[in-house]
DNA sequence: AAACTTAGTGTAAAATTTACACTTTGAGAA
DNA sequence: TTCTCAAAGTGTAAATTTTACACTAAGTTT
């Protein structure tokens, strides 16, 4: 490839981390790692952070987000966008995350910036792994999430924020839910992380409105009443200019 | 400040660069510096970039884009915001920007991660000034902007879609235009810079109902026509989650 | 004073949004 | 088998917003 550079060197200043979504029919869930045994480390620390790692010089930087999915958690393969580039002087400074960059850090006190990324996940599809490194990896309540390690709790926010916009304005709840899934499933969705209370027939009528869903022959099963007809995202072209018209709700 | 670390040594490795945008009544331009005169290179080099710049190791990435802006331009204190990290593995390896880099940086061949911020000015208010390094500075028609180095076109690319999205969503026009102004500047402005042909009527009720402008007693002079009357903007508070529903056209 | 240029202004029809409640259906318990 | 429970499914009228559309007013220049 390009000369004069070293292959698979880490890159010590520029790290990524990954806020990945997952929704599992009543609360937005995050996908967080616990510092210490993530890295086989004896030490006391049961920071929560998300997924992340330094990049390595020869790295796509979102390659490096999907590497660092893969490896942590055993999700491959997602969708992955950019929420932004965290270089604040500080962000390395707390006590507990300087032990531990200590630990595992090649320059520990190197100044890193991160770029963050956020992913969608149908939480079903990703069942976590209970073996090897993924068993420290757990879903958990967006709301119910303290102080994460780092900045990390800055990239949440930014995150959300990010989400709800993109809920607003493009088809992507259906990447938080199953192949088919009933309406009312969406409709809870919407609800939860928009923290609304939409009014429920006409948020049906509009989402069908859209032309995004299209009624299957299926229903639920197992459900202890009447089984909702199930639906499937069709994935249509956006025009990129028209995506700013667009009004999901 | 923090031990450990060296004061005011540059980051070899991230970069900031700068899409200012400006508005001169009937173009929308982006600020961009010639790259060999900005340097005081001797070679023949009329590449045309981006305001931008390795970082320091101890400032914040914005304020790096600060000081870039400062030092190019003479343009201090603007409003800056993030568009976004660039760290493709090739951004660098055009053959024109590789000689560049040979003459100017430290380690010529480092992986170069930047990122991209962008701002709206009042044109007027920051004519640039005609000595020192500022005079290879230039106003380019956005239209009129050709092959620039580095991955710059991406990241003007980027910047135009969040300008699109930010005027239609925020109220910040009034940047790229004097303290008072007609309202027909605005609805120039928005015609040009959204591609459209408002209807001039429907716009200028639209955009006097939203309450962000204020009428004043003054009006055009030197005109050759009837005198339209001046309107000032007036900031509001936009509680954040308050701005998804907000439309502005 | 005539011609030119932009300022400034209203309305009716169409489309969209909103608020609102009852019947149906299947599962599970009695 | 029937009763109860829980969610599914469904329509309309009023209010609001959006759209399309064109002429008069005012100041400048010739």
């Amino acid at each position: 490839m390009r000369p004069n550079k070293k292959m698979n060197t880490i890159n010590p200043t520029v790290s990524v981390d990954c806020v990945v979504f997952g929704f599992d029919g009543s609360d937005l869930k995050v996908l967080l790692v616990q510092r210490d045994l993530r890295d086989n480390l004896d030490i006391d620390d049961d920071t929560l952070v998300l997924p992340g790692d330094l990049i390595y010089e020869d790295e796509d930087i979102q390659d490096a987000a999907s590497r660092v999915l893969l490896d942590l958690t055993g999700i491959d393969n997602l969708f992955l966008e950019q929420i932004g580039a965290f270089g604040s002087l500080d962000r390395l400074s707390k006590d507990k995350d300087k032990v531990w960059l200590y630990l595992v850090r090649p320059i520990p006190d190197s100044r890193v910036i991160t770029i963050g990324y956020f992913a969608l996940v149908n939480i079903k599809n990703y069942t976590i792994r209970p073996a090897g490194f993924a068993k420290h990896v757990i879903w958990k309540n967006f709301n119910e999430v303290g102080e994460l390690g780092f900045d990390h709790n800055d990239i949440l926010s930014a995150a959300i924020t990010k989400l709800r916009n993109k809920l607003y304005h493009e088809p992507v709840g259906f990447k938080l839910l199953p192949k088919q899934f009933p309406l009312n499933h969406l409709y809870t969705l919407y609800n939860t992380i928009l923290n609304s209370k939409l009014d429920r027939r006409n948020f049906l009528r509009r989402i069908l409105k859209t032309g995004f869903l299209k009624e299957t022959n299926n229903f639920q099963e197992g459900v202890p009443h009447k089984p909702a007809r199930l639906y499937t995202f069709v994935e249509k072209k956006f025009a990129s200019d028209n995506n700013q018209k667009f009004k999901f709700y």
